[in-house]
RNA sequence: GCCCCCAUCGACCAGCGGCCUAGGUCACCACCCUUUCAAGGUGGUAACACGGGUUCGAAUCCCGUUGGGGGCACCA
């Protein structure tokens, strides 16, 4: 637990907008979110923007909308402010450099020299002769005399932080467990680039001491670089904050999930028709977890959340699962609200157009209850309710199946007359009918119903078919059911 | 190459020295229910990577091996 006395808990979430946020990238802002949440703390979001070649401002309000769209609310960051404004690391950079400065001149920090190629050449060296390839620190030994030459001739420069070689760092991770690392092992990095520009080491410890950010949690792929990050926050005479790794997220072949395994960010997964409960519930159970519970409320996920709790393993990203537990939140859903949600998938999939004339509203009512226990995705809705909507093309496949027994013909021709001649139209008088025809003929419902099946919907993947028959009216699904009569043959 | 991290069913999680003949969930299989497809119900298959220790006792602690991942930038 994180609850000392002393300091509330700052969390933050650290994106570099690329676009719409990456799942694995969303665990950990989950994560942060539920840490504060849990230990009443305050969430901050400071976007990672330096990089002004690589980021725009679309990815920039992509990355805001997708946190807005899983309700991961943050106590301070863009549009919110607060007290450590601003929230953008692009505009604090005044603040990085004035940093280095400082380490500058009580001599934790110097200026190097070399330029890009001499350092690529000695680090391809390094490599061969089978040595670590960072810097080796030569212009830390550089005399006053040296240094001077290199000034004088106007010749670039970057700054970096002096490590010394003998000593060891250690720190308690709150996932990983205890960290030992050997000086020796880290080099003297580069804070600030030969343009002045602040490298993102010294941005983030910068960052995260005056945001007085008391608890980091991020990817494991930071782990090896968090020594670099205490050291300059003891340089700088921050506080040191705790620290907790979260292993990577990986595909269905194990490796870290990326792009080439399919839809990855968020706005895919919005666009696929998850809904925002279910993908933070099952990305919370991704790592972290409890015994006997699997679908958890954000409640109940704030108050039974521990970091400490988290695995040190790497979890893969199981679609099915996600899957799962989204048909699991979809049937939570009122049907209000269900059918709120599946209607831009209806109007997407071409079956109706906004705004809805009132047929169409009534069909779109009618069909939620339909459909509920039916998909596990909004998207899958359409295709079961096409043919509530629209005369669709009969399946091949599916009706050189149902049309197939011999019955057939006779059956469709049956129903032809009895329905043509029914009285009221209801779904019951509808249902009574065709039972009574498979009754008469002593078919069993499941093979006698094929064939309107695939008559009404086009294919026997669809919603009952007695309330689409009744949805869609008598003389549509007479119309419907000669067309199946001919497609028969006759 | 060097350094660091990780290792329970196919997958996610439970297990933190005896309650483990290893539990739950997804997936899978079977059956039931059923107008298709689902949903729902019941049951089932399935794991402590390997090898050494420590201990009366190890999935749990230690050491190696193997296998994965990450880091070693004037990227973030």
């Amino acid at each position: 637990m994180n609850d000392s006395p002393d300091r509330q808990v700052r969390v933050r979430a650290a994106p570099a907008p690329s676009g719409s946020l990456h799942v694995g990238n969303v665990r950990t802002f989950l994560y942060n979110w539920l840490h504060a949440r849990h230990t009443g703390g305050k969430f901050v979001l400071r976007i990672e923007d330096t990089d002004t070649s690589r980021f725009t401002e679309e990815a920039y309000a992509a990355v805001l909308e997708d946190l807005k769209w899983l309700r991961l609310e943050w106590d301070e960051g863009p549009e919110v402010e607060g007290p450590h404004a601003p929230y953008r690391q692009s505009q604090r950079t005044q603040l990085h450099v004035d940093a280095a400065e400082r380490l500058l001149s009580v001599g934790a920090a110097y200026r190097c020299y070399c330029t890009k190629e001499e350092l690529e050449e000695r680090r391809a060296r390094a490599r061969a002769e089978g040595r670590r390839p960072g810097y080796d620190g030569r212009c830390f030994r550089l005399t006053d005399t040296e240094q001077q030459a290199f000034e004088a001739e106007g010749r670039p420069s970057t700054v970096r932080v002096h490590i010394p070689d003998e000593g060891e760092i250690v720190f308690e991770d709150r996932v990983i467990g205890p960290v030992t690392t050997q000086l020796e092992q880290i080099d003297d990095f580069a804070i600030l680039r030969s343009d002045g520009a602040p490298l993102y080491h010294l941005a983030v410890v910068v960052d995260d001491g005056l945001m007085e950010i008391t608890d980091v949690i991020r990817g494991d792929d930071l782990l090896s670089n968090t020594p670099k990050q205490i050291l300059l926050h003891s340089a700088l005479g921050n506080p040191i904050p705790t620290f907790a790794h979260l292993p990577q997220v990986l595909g269905p072949d194990r490796k870290p999930l990326s792009k080439r395994h399919g839809s990855t960010s968020i706005a895919d997964f919005r666009e696929a028709g998850y809904l925002e409960d279910a993908l933070v519930n099952f990305l919370a159970l991704l790592g972290w977890g409890t015994a006997e519970d699997t679908i958890l409320s954000r409640e109940e996920l704030i108050s039974r959340f521990d970091v400490a709790d988290v695995h040190p393993s790497p979890a893969m990203f199981d679609t099915k699962k996600l899957d799962w537990m989204n048909g699991e939140y979809i049937r939570l859903l009122d049907e209000q609200e269900l059918t709120r949600r599946v209607l831009p998938f209806y109007a997407n999939a071409g079956l109706v157009r906004e705004p809805l004339s009132d047929e169409d509203r009534q069909k779109v009512d009618a069909a939620t209850p339909l459909i509920q226990t039916r998909i596990r995705r909004l998207d899958e809705a359409p295709a079961l309710v096409r043919g509530l909507f629209l005369r669709v093309e009969m399946d091949p496949a599916a009706a050189a199946k149902a049309f197939a027994p011999e019955h057939v013909p006779e059956l469709l021709q049956a129903a032809i007359e009895t329905l043509g001649a029914l009285d009221p139209w209801t779904k019951e008088s509808v249902e009574a009918a065709l039972r009574g025809l498979a009754e008469e003929r002593q078919l069993k419902p499941r093979t006698a119903f094929a064939p309107f099946y695939v008559a009404i919907s086009g294919s026997t993947v669809s919603a009952p078919v007695f309330d689409l028959m009744t949805l869609i009216g008598k003389q549509e699904c007479l119309e419907r059911l000669r067309r199946a009569l001919e497609a028969c043959g006759h």
